[in-house]
DNA sequence: CCGCAAAATGTAACCGTTTACATTCGAGGG
DNA sequence: CCCTCGAATGTAAACGGTTACATTTTGCGG
C-alpha cells in the first residue's frame, strides 16, 4: 500500500498517535520523499498539481516537519542562545523580550539560560548549548575578559552584550555619554556637590559611569573629593544604605547621581523615611529608566535606555555574523541613551562658598516632557 | 589509519575547524562509536580501561555530541517550551527564571516565546515548536477556553499557567483564597468600606480576585455596593485613574484594594498628587508583591505570590508529564500567597454610623514583619 | 585443555530530513 | 525517426548519534 519500501525489519511499537513523517505525506501524495521536501521548502521547480497534491497530504495528515532531522541534515537549527547571568528584574526581560521579538520576525527561536553567577558555569552552558543553537547572545556585565576570550574560541558566532569591550562582536550601552549628560544637567541646574552611588566594581556598566560622572566632575570642582563616591551593588538595599551615608555628609550635596534607577529608587525611600525633601533639599538622578521609575514619588529624573533595542541590535549583529560567517566584518555597536527629565530634581538652594546664581539655562529647562532630549 | 571507513564519496569541504564527531573520537580511541557512546552516556558497562581512552580522545578533541543528532535518534529533545502573553515587566521574567532553575538542575533547555497577544498567533508559535520541545508551559490568562483545548489535541504534554482552568494539568495562583485574606485582614483593621480596583474582565486572575473581594463584602457590608468598584487593566495608568474616582465617592471608602500591584502603585501615586494621606486619610493595598512594593511610598502591604515557585511547579507538573505520558493523572495545582503588612494601611477614622470601635485584632497586628503570615 | 557463560566491544540499522546525482519523459530540431 | 536537452521527479547517501544484536574476549570450573 505504501510505496515506501519498510527498511525496518521490526517497527518499534509506537505507544501514541506518532507524528506523520515525510514519507507518510509523500505516499499519500503518491510522489517521493524528495518532491515533497521541494514542495514544502519551495526552493526547486515542481509542477503546480504535484505540487497540490503533496500541500493537500500534508494538510491531511497533519505533518510537522521534525526539526531534529532537519537541523541534523542543513546543520542549521534556526535557532538562537541567550546566556544571561541572572534574569532578576525588568532589564532582563526587557532584553529577552527584544531579542524574542526582531528573532521571530526572522523565523528564529531563543533558548534561554539565566542565573549563570560565574563564568564556568557560563561555559558550560554554553558548551551544552553547543549544536542546539546557530549563534549566541550574551550578556556577562560583570565576567573579566580572559573567559570571553575563551567563549569565542568555541568556534559560534557570539555577540558580547554590555560587556567588558573585548575585540570581536559586541553592543554596550553609551554608559560613559549618558553618564556625561546626566551630569550636565545637573550642572546647568546649578548643582556643583553632586554625590555618586557606584555600581559593582566589576560591572562593565558601572565603571563607565563612574568614569563619565568623575571626568564631568574635574570640570565643575577645581578639587576632586573621593569623599562624594558611594559604594553600591545596583540594589535598592545598597541605594538605601548609600544615601543615609550622603546625607551626613559635612557640606551636604544638592544631589545625588545613582549609577541605576534601583539603587535611586532605594536613594528615594531612605531619604524620605530621614525627612529630607527631594527635590527641595536634595535632588536625586538615576540611569535605565526602568518602568518603576515613573511612579515614585517624587518621579526619577533619569537616563532612559532603551533595552528592547539594545536586543533587537545585538540580534540584528548576531543574524549577520550568522549568515556569513567568513566575510563578517566584527562590530562594536554603542546605543545611545535619552534624557529623561521628572521630578526629582530641582535647583539648590544658594548657600555660603557657593556660586551665588543657579546657572543660566537651569530656569528653562527645568521640566523636559518625557522622551526629551537625546544625550 | 582511521578504523572508520570513509562512507562519504566526495566529501564536502567544511569550510571552519568542523566539530569533532562521535567517529572522530571512536577512531582516535581505538575503538567504535558504540563504545564511545557508551562511555559518554555511563550507562552500560565498559572496561575501566578503555573509558579513561575514549575519554580522554574526546576531551583533547573538544568534543561535543550533536544533539540533534541524539534527539533525532533518542526522539527527546531535552528541551521544554514556555509561551508567554508577552514577556513584559517583572512577572514574566521571575516565571521564566523560576523555570529556567528548575530546568537547568534537570538537564532540560527552555525555548522562550513571549508576546502573543491572540489566540491563533500562540498556536502558531506551539506548531513551530514541535518536535523542538517535549513539553510546554503555556501561559494564557486572556485566552478563553476553546483555543487551549485545541493547544491539547497538539499531542504533547502542555501545562498551563493562570489560564482559566479546564480539565488537564494546570498551576495557577490562590487568587481567590488570597483575596479573601486581604480582606479579612482590611476588616481586622476596622476597614468596612473598601473600595476595588478591578483588573482586565478577560483575564483568570483577575477574576477570581473580584471573586474573593465580592464573597467577602457580602460579610461585611449589608448590602453589597456595585459603586465601590472601579474598571481596571492591571496597568499603573489605570490603577492611577481609579483613585481618582474613588476618592470622590460620596462616603469616601476607607481603603482600597487594587487587583494588583501595578494598579496600586498608580493609586498610590494618585492620591498623593491629590493629597490624600495614605494611610491616615485611606489605606491601599494590592496583589502580587512585585519587588517595588518595597519601595513605594508608603511601602505597599500586599499578597505575596512566589512567582518563580509558580514556575519552579509547572516544570514540576511537566515534567511529571513527560516521563509517563500514559500513567499521567493530569492534575490542577494551586500554590499559596502570604499576606505582607507594609505601611499602606492603617486603621479608619472614626466616623458617624460607623462601628465606632475598630476590630479588636486590629491593634496586635499592625506590623507584622516581611512574610508574615500564611493565608 | 576444553567449554561455556558473562563481559566487553563491534556492526549496522534506524531516527527523518535534505540534496547531489540519476532517471524518466516530452518536445523540438535535424 | 532519432537525438538532444531541459524539466520534473526519483534514488539513495549523507547528517551524527543510539542501540539491538552479533561477535569477540575473558575468566573459570570441570
Amino acid at each position: 500500500m505504501t510505496s515506501r519500501p519498510d527498511v525496518r525489519s521490526n517497527p518499534r511499537p509506537r505507544n501514541r498517535a506518532a507524528a506523520a513523517t515525510i514519507h507518510d505525506v509523500a505516499a499519500r501524495a503518491g510522489v517521493s520523499v524528495a518532491t515533497v521536501s521541494r514542495v514544502l521548502n519551495g526552493k526547486e521547480l515542481v509542477r503546480e498539481e504535484t505540487s497540490r497534491h503533496v500541500r493537500a497530504a500534508a494538510k491531511s495528515l497533519r505533518y510537522v516537519p521534525n526539526v531534529a532531522a532537519r537541523s541534523l541534515s542543513i546543520r542549521r537549527s534556526q535557532t538562537i542562545g541567550i546566556v544571561l547571568p541572572d534574569v532578576h528584574g525588568e532589564f532582563f526581560s526587557e532584553v529577552i523580550r527584544g531579542i524574542d521579538l526582531a528573532a521571530r520576525a526572522k523565523g528564529y527561536h531563543i533558548l534561554v539560560s539565566g542565573s549563570h553567577s560565574d563564568p564556568s558555569q557560563m561555559l558550560n552552558v554554553v558548551d551544552t548549548m553547543r549544536g542546539r543553537v546557530d549563534g549566541l547572545v550574551v550578556m556577562a556585565p560583570d565576567v573579566t575578559l580572559a573567559p570571553l576570550d575563551e567563549l569565542r574560541a568555541r568556534a559560534m558566532p557570539v555577540v558580547l552584550l554590555n560587556s567588558a569591550t573585548p575585540n570581536g562582536d559586541a553592543i554596550t550601552i553609551d554608559n560613559y555619554g549618558g553618564a556625561r549628560a546626566m551630569m550636565r544637567h545637573l550642572h546647568e541646574l546649578g548643582h556643583t556637590r553632586i554625590a555618586f552611588v557606584r555600581g559593582p566594581q566589576h560591572n562593565a556598566d558601572a565603571r563607565e559611569r563612574l568614569r563619565g560622572y568623575r571626568h564631568a566632575m574635574r570640570g565643575i570642582a577645581a578639587v576632586p573629593n573621593k569623599a562624594l563616591e558611594c559604594s553600591g551593588d545596583f540594589t535598592e538595599e545598597s541605594g538605601f544604605a548609600a544615601a543615609r551615608r550622603v546625607a551626613e555628609l559635612k557640606p551636604r550635596p544638592t544631589a545625588v547621581f545613582a549609577a541605576n534607577d534601583s539603587m535611586a529608587v532605594g536613594v528615594l525611600a531612605s531619604l524620605t523615611a530621614a525627612g529630607v525633601k527631594v527635590p527641595e533639599e536634595m535632588s536625586v538622578v538615576g540611569f535605565d529608566d526602568i518602568p518603576i521609575a515613573r511612579y515614585v514619588n517624587p518621579a526619577l529624573t533619569t537616563m532612559r535606555v532603551d533595552i528592547a533595542e539594545l536586543g533587537r541590535c545585538a540580534f540584528g549583529l548576531l543574524l549577520d555574523a550568522i549568515g556569513n560567517p567568513a566575510a563578517h566584518a566584527p562590530r562594536h555597536d554603542r546605543v545611545a541613551t535619552t534624557l529623561v527629565v521628572r521630578k526629582s530634581c530641582g535647583v539648590p538652594k544658594l548657600q555660603p562658598k557657593q556660586n551665588a546664581q543657579p546657572h543660566r539655562a537651569a530656569r528653562g529647562r527645568k521640566r523636559v516632557p518625557e522622551k526629551g532630549e537625546v544625550s
